[in-house]
DNA sequence: GCTAAAACTGAATGATAATTCATTATATTA
DNA sequence: TAATATAATGAATTATCATTCAGTTTTAGC
């Protein structure tokens, strides 16, 4: 019954985990966290009130773990793009940019939840500066430094600093 | 006592409705619309709870006068210089950046409360989308319109759209 | 098919906060 | 100044939801 080390059971579990995640995203896309009711969240997942904590600590654990999955995904597939060798840093730039967007396109309502409540909330900015916007911004600024290094880029700013202001810029062309 | 069409009673209520619209501005910024309570803004504005219902309908009414407000403030500063037959489009564009800056810089909370409240909720941004925002960008894709037929501006974009651009953008850096 | 365990349900609970309104304070008028 | 009208108050009411949990259904092993 083990396949890849994984059981049916469990398997099944993350598949409604998801489809709550992807319930919620929905509806905090369209009324705002606190405008959306852990009742809306079941029905349109199809299960009951109380089945979400059976997921989720809380309510505002469904909200952090949008975020999770979002920025997981992200950072999944731009981190190949940062390592690869062959590619300069223009050209990694131009990549983790369509990246950005086509994740951005593809998924309108996840991008609607980050972008609008990671904002909202000075709690929450808090909480996901300090690990997973951080590794994505950190994965930016890398190659803007190796830009700088190979002289493709200018010396005089702050890698950090342009990967902020470039995908701020970035994510607000896109919506 | 008639004084330029209005009474001091009128006047002294004009003063007490904008004393509760600073307030909830100060709430609001800091803590978003939701965690703020009626209780907290009446609190601040140095009057009862009840007394906002003789201002304003409800809680949400209040923020919708925010934003009216903020709107109208800018608007009446920027109507002038766009119908300024003496100015350029570029200069006109300018000028009125500057405006949007100057207004934002003045007082940050009221533009934290629109720039974040007023994404917040596709409800709010419905609501708005048709009256006063769409108005300003309005004002704006005029002096756009007007570069293009200059010639001072290109002829390949949508005034309306390099409006939502720029000051979308604008916003963006500001904060 | 039977049974125990696991998963699920949704009505009941409790907490929070918007709104109301009977009462009190203030202003206006005669 | 007294009478009346207007404005303000804040405790009580009501509405809204997140969360819980006793009871029900489903699943898995035998």
């Amino acid at each position: 019954m083990a396949l890849k080390g994984y059981r049916v059971k469990d398997l099944q579990r993350e598949v409604k985990r998801e489809k709550i995640l992807d319930a919620a995203t929905v509806e905090i896309a369209h009324s705002g966290y606190h405008r959306t009711t852990v009742s809306a969240v079941a029905r349109r997942a199809g299960i009951g009130d109380g089945t979400i904590y059976l997921y989720f600590e809380n309510k505002e654990a469904v909200l952090v773990s949008i975020f999770e999955r979002a920025m997981q995904r992200i950072i999944g597939e731009a981190r190949p793009i940062v390592e690869d060798s062959e590619l300069g840093a223009p050209d990694k730039l131009r990549r983790l940019i369509e990246l950005h967007l086509s994740l951005v396109g593809m998924d309108r309502d996840m991008a609607v939840v980050v972008q609008v409540e990671l904002r909202h909330s000075l709690h929450f900015l808090e909480l996901f500066s300090r690990s997973r916007v951080r590794e994505y911004l950190g994965l930016i600024a890398e190659v803007v430094d190796q830009g700088r290094n190979e002289g493709s880029f200018r010396k005089d700013a702050d890698p950090l600093f342009t990967a902020k202001a470039l995908f701020g810029l970035v994510d607000e062309m896109a919506t």
